[in-house]
DNA sequence: TAAACTTAATAAATTATTTTAATATCTTTC
DNA sequence: GAAAGATATTAAAATAATTTATTAAGTTTA
């Protein structure tokens, strides 16, 4: 791994960072990865475990010499409020220093779509939480969100959804909760989470499909989240894909989203099911949209051939997309997560289809293709790692007076 | 400007390399750059200058205080050899530090396909050429080359073409030549040279189209250049575009290359002339590949129609193709650079036609398309910058000698 | 036109970092 | 199972970098 240069003013909030993706690492360890001597090291995590963020693990097992001492950070020194929104609902968490919740999630209906007190409506939401797990707001370190849209991270604006009158939504919920707070498009969060936790943990050039009720990328490069100059990089469901293909929300003819969503999928069922295909969805023809799209994954994995043909035909489309995808990017992983990520073993063998079809076989000769086991809590953990991703020596600072304030 | 942090042991590599982009730099302004303390800037500076690689170049304009003395890098400290490659012929030069040709450009035919005898003549061009210049080889910092195909600038391996028996042409050509060699694809090298010396300048985002024989694609991701896992990123022109479209070399239908590259635009020329559309093209149709070539844009700036018809077309699939590129990376710019740019005002139009049809409107509403001005040399000077690029202390050191030395 | 204000370069003092050496603890090998 | 080799931690010495203060040089403004 190459070792990461960093401002010594900023080492003890990067040692946090490092500890809190990593778990545990021993003084050595943190000294090769940041190429620093061992005293400066010592020193630092000294201090850290004095300020009540850090604490020692036990050893790790000897490579031949005396046994390190591991340390990680103490996990309920801070807590995060993580939150995952799409167009239909929204879930709510707090977790600590190691993701785990340290309250129920909390699932809520809030529509996105021309909705003028959705923003206001979220506020209420989170304080409402808060005050309901008791957690002092002095403890959380801020707030992540994932929503959908075209979001810019960079300045914290939502251009399709929660206008906040042209004003940051950080800001703008900074305000109205007193937590600092980062907001992200959904499907970069994702990939946060899947390179920082999940089955492309480390990895450096990953591209993170999230199959949703549409289909969104997230791109990690060089190990980075890769946003773009506007921060709306990784639009890949709307590009020109199908020469006459269906009419998209978006205007245009033929994007992937019109022809391979879970949304699609769904209406392609039902259309299926009332033209007499035969199928075990048919108890479930009526059900909301969400209920469908799970009663789809769970016939598939019992071999529902109607509901089976339905995401292979989708996972074809998706791997002539992902054939364009990878001529340009030349990714080593390709990531399916997200809720449709249920389905990825079934879209394998037509994704692959398509691929050895639309690439040059160089290029999808070594491509390796993964399903997400971090599943639909993704977006949660990845709205958790945004706010770490925010984390400097400011931060810090202000976090270690309120631990000794003992709040 | 975001400052650049260096490890101290690497300061005055990086400095020079900083003055070899910047042309000229003042102690203040380096420091800020870097971060770094003005005495040790001061230091460093002193140093390169004992040692020949920098000299004061006067005062700049003061902004209100005493005049700032400038630093450049001595233009004949050091020399580069810069070699750009395409099919069919390739271009030899020697380069100073301000990517001054120090000799006449040479052009030798050299043809890559299917030549098992290509490298060993590269290598003799080379040998040939440093001999007649008269140029010391200790002089010389090192070899770059662009070369089309599919190459991994990291292991210094062309899949497509030269091969080297599996060995490294980094290796191979520094054996055989004894000076340090970096090989990369040409549309890599061309995006170098467009970030750091041409129209796209300092930009961190930008998407540099080679227009040449091929259609080929150059990426600057995050200030650098972007080249994927295996070092094959901006496959650009055989992405699945066009459902029906012309059978490609690569084997697949409906490829960029074989819709819109400047060898389609020559042959549907050559077809229509002799189907007896009219052309001031005519009286070179049974000229070379080349002058034809050459021919194509010195008709469309005199109006040609059908040359303007030809370019047009060819322009509106790159458009869409771009589109697609839009939506994945959102860049800032778009530079048309390669042979192929002289025709780029007259492809303008018919890009933002499809950029308007394809592309959702946020994305392409800030889009820059710009044409290269280093044109034709863009090639030479980013084969002159991908030396520059590897230049690191060990070798500032190695060179000091031999200047000091004075070979 | 001189005083006040900026900016740049240099020197000395202070602060921070890394090396080196010493010690503690564990694994391997004879 | 003791000695040799390896790794981790701690302490002290040596080195390097930054801050601060000072001098120099130019601009702006009253």
């Amino acid at each position: 791994m190459k070792i990461k240069l960093v401002k010594a003013s900023e080492l003890k909030s990067e040692i946090l960072k490092k500890l809190y993706y990593e778990n545990a690492l021993s003084c050595a360890e943190l000294s090769v990865l940041f190429g620093k001597s061992l005293p400066i090291i010592m020193k630092a995590i000294n201090e850290l475990i004095d300020e009540g963020f850090v604490v020692e693990v036990g050893y790790a097992p000897s490579s031949g010499g005396r046994r390190p001492l591991n340390y990680a950070v103490k996990a309920d020194a801070m807590y995060i409020m993580a939150i995952a929104m799409d167009q239909l609902s929204t879930r709510i968490a707090i977790v600590d220093l190691c993701n785990r919740p340290v309250a129920e999630v909390e699932m809520v209906e809030l529509l996105l779509n021309n909705n003028a007190v959705a923003l206001d409506k979220l506020i209420e939401y989170i304080n409402a939480y808060i005050l309901k797990t008791g957690i002092a707001k002095e403890r959380i370190l801020g707030i992540g969100i994932g929503m959908p849209g075209f979001v810019s991270a960079a300045d914290g604006i939502n251009y399709s959804y929660l206008d906040a009158h042209g004003q940051s939504l950080n800001e703008y919920i900074f305000s109205a909760t007193g937590l600092p707070t980062y907001v992200a498009n959904d499907s970069s969060v994702i990939a946060l989470a899947e390179q920082k936790f999940g089955v492309a943990k480390a990895q450096e050039e990953v591209m993170v499909i999230n199959l949703g009720w549409g289909i969104g990328l997230g791109m990690i490069v060089k190990g980075e989240v890769f946003r773009g100059y506007d921060g709306f990089a990784g639009e890949f469901s709307h590009i020109p894909l199908f020469e006459d293909g269906a009419l998209c929300i978006c205007g245009k003819q033929g994007c992937l989203e019109a022809e391979a969503s879970m949304l699609v999928v769904v209406e392609k069922a039902k259309e299926g099911i009332k033209q007499g295909r035969l199928s075990t969805l048919q108890s479930v023809i009526d059900d909301p949209l969400k209920l469908m799209g799970d009663a789809i994954f769970e016939v598939a994995a019992t071999g529902d051939p109607f509901v089976i043909e339905l995401l292979s035909d989708a996972g074809y489309k998706i791997g002539k997309a992902l054939a364009i995808l990878i001529h340009i990017m030349n990714p080593k992983t390709i990531v399916l997560s997200g809720r449709g990520a249920k389905g990825g073993k079934i879209m394998m063998a037509p994704i692959q289809l398509a691929l050895n079809k639309y690439c040059i076989p160089r290029l999808a000769a070594n491509i390796e293709i993964l399903i997400s086991e971090l599943g639909f809590d993704g977006e949660i953990i990845g709205a958790a790692v945004l706010v770490m991703e925010n984390f400097d020596q400011e931060k810090l600072i202000i976090n270690t007076k309120r631990i000794q304030m003992n709040i």
